[in-house]
DNA sequence: CATGGACCTGTTTCC
DNA sequence: CCACGCAGGTCCATG
């Protein structure tokens, strides 16, 4: 299916530039990347996009303008627009990027909507409230390792700091993409890193963690991608052999990074939605994970974030 | 099995 | 402007 690749003239977009690649020449808007395209069906708001990409799942994507953001995936730097209700993307030529992998990093197919559909909102307000607010909010389908190493850093920190410490790490050892971007590099890599250079990247007591499974990972090859292979209960366990990794890392990453959408991680916005929405005081950490799993259902990871994004934007308040 | 403090450090709030 | 509490969690020691 070919989108129309239509280049934007926006002023928005900056000015035009020509330059070759090869004996092709290319209309871009911007040194370095592909034009824009349009993908055709898609259910964002303006609000679920901005939440899906910058609530807290991902800490990849920067804001560029009021209705354009940008982050990488991979290797690949990624632009995203959504004007008017049109959703058009733009990738790096150096590293290229399908629309099938985007549409299936933003989770845009038919299974989002039967996953809507199968969860308990026609009996739960709550739900049906948060779904109504963010309606159109995803799952983003992210790459594993990076995930992990992005949430092992997670700890007493916002979503900004993480964002800024992980950056840093990609930048300094990770493949330079150009615009200040740098990519994950990778655990192997991380490996030769000494824990003493994490911590001057302002990574605290967490550069112990990340020196710590970047050890585990290097005398197990193919380690992880093995875990994400494994169904949801087997994957966390084995992901919580890893020092730094509890309960609600692992199910972080094993919800944003290899698709387990039954894993429901349980923070303290969570723990205090479960609280106040559910009526769960005094219920303890498992009570509380048992009651979600059970309620939720298959899809349970999904109605997190709905409900995650509702309590963290106050829309109960 | 439940509870509580330590662990880094940036940010917020109070003198 | 400084000192102090606290933060999207994990680990380890206690009762």
């Amino acid at each position: 299916m070919e989108a129309g690749a239509e280049i934007f003239r926006s002023k928005d977009f900056g000015s035009e530039t020509k330059f070759s690649l090869g004996t092709r020449k290319i209309n871009s808007p911007e040194m370095g990347m592909d034009g824009w395209r349009e993908i055709g069906k898609h259910s964002f708001t303006p609000l679920s996009l901005e939440e899906t990409l910058l609530g807290g799942q991902s800490f990849v994507w920067t804001k560029k303008g009021s209705h354009q953001w940008r982050g990488v995936i991979g290797r690949s730097i990624v632009d995203l627009s959504l004007r008017n209700g049109r959703l058009s993307w733009r990738a790096s030529l150096l590293h290229p990027f399908s629309e099938g992998e985007l549409t299936k990093y933003l989770w845009i197919d038919g299974s989002y909507d039967a996953a809507i559909e199968e969860m308990p909102w026609r009996s739960d307000p709550v739900l049906r409230e948060s779904l109504r607010a963010f309606s159109g909010l995803r799952i983003l389908g992210q790459p594993f390792d990076e995930t992990l190493f992005y949430f092992l850093l997670s700890s007493a920190k916002s979503i900004s700091q993480i964002k800024s410490c992980g950056e840093a790490v990609a930048l300094r050892y990770g493949e330079k993409l150009g615009f200040g971007i740098g990519s994950f590099p990778g655990w192997n890599r991380l490996c030769e890193v000494p824990e003493e250079e994490l911590r001057k990247l302002k990574l605290g007591y967490r550069a112990k963690y990340v020196a710590g499974v970047a050890d585990f990972l290097a005398s197990r090859s193919g380690w992880l991608e093995e875990t994400a292979s494994l169904p949801y209960e087997k994957a966390k366990a084995r992901l919580m052999e890893m020092p730094g990794v509890g309960q609600k890392i692992a199910d972080c990453a094993l919800l944003f990074g290899a698709g387990k959408l039954e894993a429901f991680p349980i923070d303290t916005w969570m723990d205090k939605s479960l609280e106040r929405r559910y009526g769960l005081e005094g219920w303890s950490l498992s009570q509380k994970l048992t009651f979600a799993r059970v309620h939720f259902g298959k899809f349970a990871g999904l109605a997190q974030q709905f409900l995650f994004s509702s309590e963290r934007r106050g829309i109960f308040a």
